[in-house]
DNA sequence: TCCATATTTCATGTATAATAGAATTGATTA
DNA sequence: TAATCAATTCTATTATACATGAAATATGGA
């Protein structure tokens, strides 16, 4: 992932509604949740969720499909992935014993 | 790590002169740099810098310590580790399929 | 076709964060 | 003590991001 786009996925991530958005999505999984859905859960307005639905697709972060009236989002994995990469791919200098401890913590509950 | 302690990181590294000197950082390893050896290595303003690592410093991803006249600021990478467990703590829903791919990618060139 | 629903787009006032100049603090050296 | 160096703090101006009301678009059903 080059600089701009890392730095688009962290502004996008760096604010409130968002980051609730985003880590509803990854809970949600697969299957995804429409906008509807998403707002409720909130409790925020629809176009307020649209406007930062927006911001996270633009980072790459979501992605969406309609279906009937209403949009499907789904978390875009693949940004996250590349997003982790960036911010640990200099993480030693060298020296594993500062790095390990890091990634020993990362973990899924799955 | 609470959420307002994972927005607060991540306003911290939305900013392109902040992940610079972050990445420099952690770069840098243990050895950590000066105010003034980081501003040279991105030729940017005391202040500026100043301001910014200042920044870095509330919300937790660097710490620093006097050296004669010079302030050297070294990464915490328990805030890092903090940051990216927070980021993928309910990465799955219970579909490791979704989560595992993002997991693999993470790798230290140690 | 007409209406209702789901969501997005547009326009705007407001709040927040940005840089940089100037002044200040703290430490070293003469 | 005076001068110098390193870094921070203060202040003001400018730019950006924010939520929201209102209008527009797209789909499905009567």
């Amino acid at each position: 992932m080059e600089k701009n786009r890392a730095l688009e996925s962290l502004s996008a991530l760096a604010h409130e509604i968002r980051l609730d958005v985003f880590r509803l999505l990854i809970q949600a999984g697969l299957q995804g949740m429409t906008a509807g859905q998403i707002a409720a859960a909130l409790g925020i307005r629809a176009n307020t969720l649209s406007n930062n639905l927006n911001i996270l697709a633009g980072a790459g972060l979501v992605r969406s499909t309609r279906e009937g009236r209403s949009i499907r989002y789904f978390p875009e994995m693949e940004a996250m992935r590349g997003l982790l990469a960036f911010l640990m791919q200099d993480c030693c200098g060298g020296r594993a014993e500062l790095c390990q401890p890091v990634l020993d913590q990362i973990a899924c509950n799955c």
